[in-house]
DNA sequence: AGCGAACCCTATCACTTGATAAAATTATAA
DNA sequence: TTATAATTTTATCAAGTGATAGGGTTCGCT
């Protein structure tokens, strides 16, 4: 009755279990805070099983990650292709979908990146990040500025990958959980997108 | 020959010497990750001696952000003091403070507060943070209202406290660490505050 | 000199951590 | 059914954790 597709499910079941699990942990205290226990107990099984699916602790960290990333990368990419016209649009949908969508506290994941894994891991993990955050923002300034609908990058030193950067600035600070509040997360990518292209300044100065 | 001013310089030296050592791996390495005897290693001293000086580890933590938030408190309310004309150059001049003595990772630091201490020692250290970052910078933000040189906060919905959220977001963004290159934190500095007052938008639109 | 407090040490505790070995269980295929 | 492979279990390890007990040592004071 139960052929190699079912046994693959079945696999499959408790290794997206894992992660699932793993990656709200992870995301939730820090990668130092979860023990493989807490993980295991969450998934229902016993910490050694953990080991069959992965190598080790930081092996599901880093599928954690990749999942987090790749899901970012496509839903940033489709948003960008569907307002492709309207820059500040295009901004506000983005930002919007990040902050709903994005780890509570992107600082403690940049922080766990840099300290717990080794320079190969983290240049993968480089990758993926510039693939899914980093080159989708700057795409859009990146137009904007070709547009003429942004200042010259000489004129205020900020090109279309630091404009990136400034924006997931503001959108990645504080450990915010906007999961639950939708209409203060569209308030909040609203300023950040009015302030990043029109700042707070009475009269449009220098 | 060595009166009681000695001795309470003696006692005075290794528990100064303990929150300069754990002061450094904390914010380096975040709170979970660096062990007492760590710190101990780090002073010359053993891990029990310790606990002669702090009743627990977390007291350590806990007197590393105070001196943190203290020192931090002292040097800008100076900076504000002095350069209380020009909204713009106060806004530098605070931005570039922090920039070069800010801890390195600020996304860390918050977290430890927010999951390492319980509800009261976080009571405690909220309330050194907004006496240090918060209020200092909305002064400045409110006195820019007032003087009209920014935005009617009604018109983009960013109250001084916010817009100091803004900037400080900006501010700590990134595990930067620029307490050697000075002028790069110049540079930095110099373009927060632009994009902060003026955004990155050709035509002042809205 | 000698008392008492402050200071720092050695030794040790109970506990948690990531990881492994090997047995037990389950599912697949012949 | 039976052999084989995949999966999960129990039992256990060495290392590291925060914290404590108790014994020296040093210092100021009388």
């Amino acid at each position: 009755m139960k052929g190699i597709l079912f046994m693959l499910l079945n696999a499959n079941d408790t290794h997206k279990k894992i992660v699932k699990a793993a990656h709200k942990l992870f995301m939730d205290l820090g990668y130092r805070a979860v023990s493989t226990r807490r993980i295991a107990e969450a998934c229902g099984i016993t910490q050694p099983t953990l080991y069959h699916h992965f190598s080790n602790k930081k092996a599901i960290y880093m599928e954690v990650l990749r999942t987090e990333l790749v899901d970012m990368k496509n839903a940033l990419s489709r948003i960008i292709k569907r307002f492709d016209g309207d820059i500040e649009e295009c901004l506000f949908q983005v930002t919007y979908y990040i902050l709903i969508n994005k780890p509570p506290s992107m600082g403690q994941m940049f922080h766990d990146i840099q300290k717990e894994l080794d320079q190969e891991h983290q240049g993968t993990v480089r990758k993926w990040w510039m693939e899914s955050y980093q080159e989708p923002l700057a795409s859009i300034f990146e137009k904007g500025i070709k547009d003429h609908k942004l200042r010259d990058p000489a004129e205020i030193g900020s090109d279309p990958v630091s404009s990136a950067y400034l924006l997931l600035s503001l959108i990645s600070s504080r450990n915010t959980d906007y999961k639950l509040k939708e209409s203060l997360a569209k308030e909040q990518a609203r300023l950040y997108v009015k302030v990043i292209l029109y700042g707070l300044s009475q009269s449009n100065g220098q």
